[in-house]
DNA sequence: ACGCTGATTGACCACTGGTCGAAAAGATGT
DNA sequence: ACATCTTTTCGACCAGTGGTCAATCAGCGT
């Protein structure tokens, strides 16, 4: 790590860019001119475009997911408030970084990998620790359920694909409809009475 | 429509080129070539790169988008049977149309782009044919649940998402543990018995 | 002062998606 | 057969892209 201000610098243009320049694409000599270094240091630091952009989702979710693995161990807390807490953590990082708004047309190319890379960056950073989290809550008899590995998967791969709203872009009604409807899904699906996950809403 | 026929002999040339060249980028002049015509003339049947991959995506959905579309009606088949013979149409196109192998990497920009348009288009394609069979299912009384809408999209997203393995990159082992789970999950969640949709794994 | 190592740069390259005027190919009426 | 008009086809061309590289610059130990 050479110089890690520079780093941080190109970084900080690059999420400049994606703020302001919502539609069109964004070119590494913008990042240069916006970061003020010349275009080819870009390339000192970086290997391709590509890893900028996942460096940046990275750096985004730096801290949530610090906080959310720490929230791994508090075993005090009930399962499915730790849970809760998570994704509240997300909820906050992510409406954050995805502030470009939805034309009417679906976004370029370079939008839809930025939103593949956050997916998949949440989901595989954040399934071990729900997972966990899940397993106590099954060993301490508030959750039953046989795998828990599957079950965090599936409840990170709807929470994400709706959060970020652009695979399947819907209302914020529609959101909340589908949300809820996971919520009763799981309610049911783990033994827990109707309504007692209400509080995931918020 | 103009040609149909040379419309059809562009799509032809994209779809070859994406089973070949695996990895990296196509590039328009490289349709026009394999399909057989000038660069220009693309542009006379497209409007963009971009609509010829959407485009792409839509005509390899087509008839299994029908069918699916056709079973809606025939109430006679149980409803978790329908859904089951779904996803096995589509499944069958999937593996036909996304035979690239995943290198080490992720995927290009274009291909996540791509791969965004193919869970987009089935999902918002399959989503009202899958709640009105659930819908049929709950007025026979043999599904449970609050709201059809919302539990097929839940449905959809983890099975789209699962099967393109794209976003959330496993092996062939866990892809069936998360499906098993997402099944088990919907036995319990709409009151059928365990292991009574176990037919959905084929 | 000298080298030497790592950081910085912008001119440069092959190539991209997209445009456009012109030429070719059909169609039509006479 | 011709002339006229519309629909297709095309490749040279354009601005701009991501990425490379030899040349430079800054710091520092000697």
């Amino acid at each position: 790590m050479p110089n890690q201000q520079k780093y941080e610098r190109i970084l900080d243009a690059l999420q400049e860019l994606l703020e302001n320049h919502k539609l069109q694409s964004i070119s590494v000599s913008e990042i240069a001119e916006t970061a003020g270094i010349g275009k080819g240091s870009i390339y000192y630091y970086f290997p391709s475009k590509d890893a900028i952009l996942e460096a940046l989702v990275e750096r985004s979710y730096e801290k949530p997911l610090q906080t959310a693995k720490a929230l791994a161990g508090r075993t005090e807390i009930p399962p499915f408030i730790r849970m809760a807490m998570i994704f509240e953590a997300c909820r906050n990082s992510s409406s954050e970084f995805i502030k470009s708004e939805n034309n009417k047309n679906s976004g370029t190319q370079e939008k839809s990998f930025l939103h593949q890379k956050y997916i998949n960056h949440i989901i595989t950073e954040l399934k071990p620790v729900l997972a966990e989290i899940i397993r106590q809550g099954i060993k301490a008899g508030q959750i039953c359920f046989s795998d828990p590995d599957a079950l965090a998967e599936i409840v990170l791969i709807v929470l994400t694909v709706k959060m970020d709203n652009t695979l399947v872009p819907s209302s914020k009604e529609e959101i909340e409809n589908t949300i809820s409807a996971l919520i009763s899904l799981l309610e049911k699906g783990t033994d827990n009475p109707p309504g007692s996950l209400n509080f995931l809403i918020s």
